[in-house]
Parts: structure tokens; sequence; C-alpha cells
DNA sequence: GTTAGCATGTAAGGAGTTACATGATTTT
DNA sequence: AAAATCATGTAACTCCTTACATGCTAAC
């Protein structure tokens, strides 16, 4: 009642960002998401297509009528869409918002997927947030530390250290992201392509 | 119907786990799952208490009696738990069950957590099963790529780089863990309480 | 004596998966 | 013409969270 839903918010900011780009059919959508999401992971049909279908309700994005002239004779079934005026202005709203919810994983990588449509005002809070969001835990882990290295085995005491050294390392990647924000002036091209960021090599 | 259940597998892998080595309350769980599961991860009660209830309604754990003499005057409603000599059988199952279930994210981190637990036989099972899953998607990440990096701008690319690097890493991080388990002759110590691994200096 | 933290629990519902069901199109 | 893959969709169910409800105990 209080919260109010905030309706499976990270997939549909990643389907409205993806429909920014260009018209797309589900099937296409759902293999671009694995792109945007984090960490590889795979939408299933059963949610990607109620989700759809909430977007069409919810008047943010339509189906496109076919590009060719060729209407009923030769693709069937297969449904593009595209975004509306008023989903492009959802979007752009549900970027800016750069409070607490766009800090956790999830949601935090659809958000940076999309940065190349935010303003660098927005970038940069959001990187910021993500940081002491990670140093906050960073903080949790090393204050709760004695007691529980006192039963920790070797596997347990490593699995920590190794969750440590990640979240460490994350914040570090961030810095430099922050450091990249604040120095360059200009917003990023497309020409490039490849990765304009330092430790861009990978490292092994 | 067909997969039946596999019942909360992780949660309840990880509360037998942790009432295998002294029994515990409701409320000390919760704060002790968070270092066994992985990153940081924090399990409501809502979703404790009813595991709990599970657990005991199939005999695997049970309520403690208080060990002092002083039954019913001092310390109520607390409600300790401890594992029957079921539960401790149906652990060492879950625990030797390296399938594939077992090489996904959050189920890898509770069975490494437990290691100390398994035959060196299984640890390597996992590790080894573990790795070949995390370079399937490497592989995948990797093939998709020439696609992909086309429509890409310079916040999705970098996005693709940071999580090939860090599953580079965790693959690493893999290697050595296998290395030092092939090398190492002895089950390991509780004594030292300091990871034996390599690289257990939080480099930074 | 009242605030803060310990401790247990339930009800409602959100978010997503699996498994199923169906049909069109392309490849062999 | 069979097999593979593209494409859409639904029903049932799982797992988990949020929000609520309750009471005990320690500290100030």
């Amino acid at each position: 009642m209080a919260t109010q839903s905030r309706r499976a918010a990270v997939l549909e900011l990643a389907v409205l960002g993806l429909l920014h780009e260009q018209p797309l059919h589900g099937y296409e959508l759902r293999k671009r998401l694995s792109g945007v999401l984090g960490a590889f992971r795979v939408v299933s049909y059963g949610s990607l297509y109620p989700c759809l279908r909430g977007l069409v309700e919810r008047g943010w994005i339509g189906e496109a009528p076919p590009a060719s002239s060729s209407a009923s004779t030769s693709k069937r079934a297969r449904i593009t869409y595209e975004l509306t005026a008023e989903g492009k202005e959802h979007f752009q709203t549900l970027l800016g918002q750069a409070g607490p919810a766009a800090w956790e994983d999830d949601t935090f990588d659809v958000h940076f997927a999309f940065f190349g449509r935010a303003s660098r005002d927005v970038r940069l809070r959001i990187l910021e947030g993500r940081r002491s969001r990670l140093e906050e835990r960073l903080d949790a882990a090393r204050t709760g530390s004695r007691e529980r290295r006192e039963r920790a085995d070797a596997y347990t005491a490593e699995l920590q250290r190794h969750g440590l050294e990640s979240t460490e390392r994350e914040v570090r990647w961030l810095n430099e992201l922050i450091e990249t924000e604040l120095t360059a002036p200009a917003e990023p091209t497309d020409s490039g392509a490849r990765s304009p960021y330092p430790g861009a090599t990978t490292a092994n």
C-alpha cells in the first residue's frame, strides 16, 4: 500500500531504453536485454510479454505499423513495438531518478547502459550514489568482521575476502569513471565504438 | 509438476549449514546468513521463519531444549533450533550434489562456504563445474559480440567490458582454488583462521 | 517509565520462472 | 516434407519482500 509497486522497474527501464534506439519485436528485445541487464542475465518470455503488454496499456509503447507497403502478405505474427512520445518522456524521467533505487546491483547496470541518453549531472549523481552504496557495504562487512572472523573457517574467510576484493575493485572502477566524467569535456561520441575508459585493456 | 520444487534450496542449505556448526535461533541465523550468502545479501524474516517451519516439518531440524536447568523462568520466546540426525544426513546429500544447480551464482557461494564439510572430490567437481559455467558465459558473450559491438555506444561497451573482466577474474580465482585443492595434501585446518589461498593480500 | 533493540511471526502481493501451447518461416 | 528456429503467448507456481502485528528485555 505504502510503497506502491515500482512496477518491475528494471525490466521496464531496459525495454524502454532499447526501444528508444529503434523499434523492435519481443524476440529480438529479449536477445538484446542480456547485453543491457547486468551479468549476462536472461529474461524469460513469461516475463517479457506481460511487461510489454503493461507498457502498451500505459501508453508508453505502441505497435509499429509494418514499414513496407506489402501489408498482410509477408511477415505476420511479428509485432514490432516503438516508443510513443509519452514513453520517451517517461524514459527520461526514470533515467533521471538518481535515488537509492538506482544504486542497487541490477538497477545500476541498466541505468549505466543508458548513460548516453542522460545528462552528465545525472551520470555523476548515479555513479557517486553507487559508490557510497558500495562503501556502506564495505563498512558493514568490516565492522562486523571481528566476531565473524572468529568462527570462520578457511573457506568462509576466503569467500568473504573474495567478496570484499570484488567490491573494492568496483569502487576503483567507479572512481575512474567519475574522474573521466569530470575531466572529459565532451559528451561521448558514437564514432569510436571502442571504450574510451582507462583500464580498458582486458588485463590478463 | 515435472521439476518438483527444489524448495528454496539455497536458503535451506545455508540454514542447515549454519546449524551444523551450532544450534542457533532465527534472529541470530539471519545475521550470520549474510556472511554465507554471497554479496552481502540479507534475508528477511518473512522468508526465514517459513523456511525454518518447513525444515521442522520435514524433520531436519528441531527445537533445542534450553541448556540451563532454569526452564520456564528466564528467557522465553527465544527458540533455538538444532540439526537432527536426518538433517545432518540431508545436508551432506545436498552439499554433495555437484550438479549444474550448484554452479549458479548464489548457490555456488553457499556451497563454497561449506566446503569445509565436503570431501575434496566434491569440492573439485563444484569448482570445475563453476568454472565451465563461467567459460560458457564468456564464450556466449564473445560469440555474439560482433553484432552487439556495432550498435553499442561507449557506455554499453564499457558495461560489457567490465562484466567480461569480472568474469575472467573469477575464472582465474577458480583456477587458483583448484590448483590449491590439487596440491595441498591436508584437509583445511581450523587453526589458522587466515585464508591459506594465494592472492589473499587484499591488493590495493 | 519509556525508548531502543531483541525476537517471532503472518498476510498480501510483487517479480519472475518453468512448462506448456501454438503457429509461421527458413533450412536441409 | 521434416527439422530447426523464429515468434508469441498463458497458467501455475516459486521465492521472496514489505508491511504489519506482537511481546519481551535491557538501558537510560
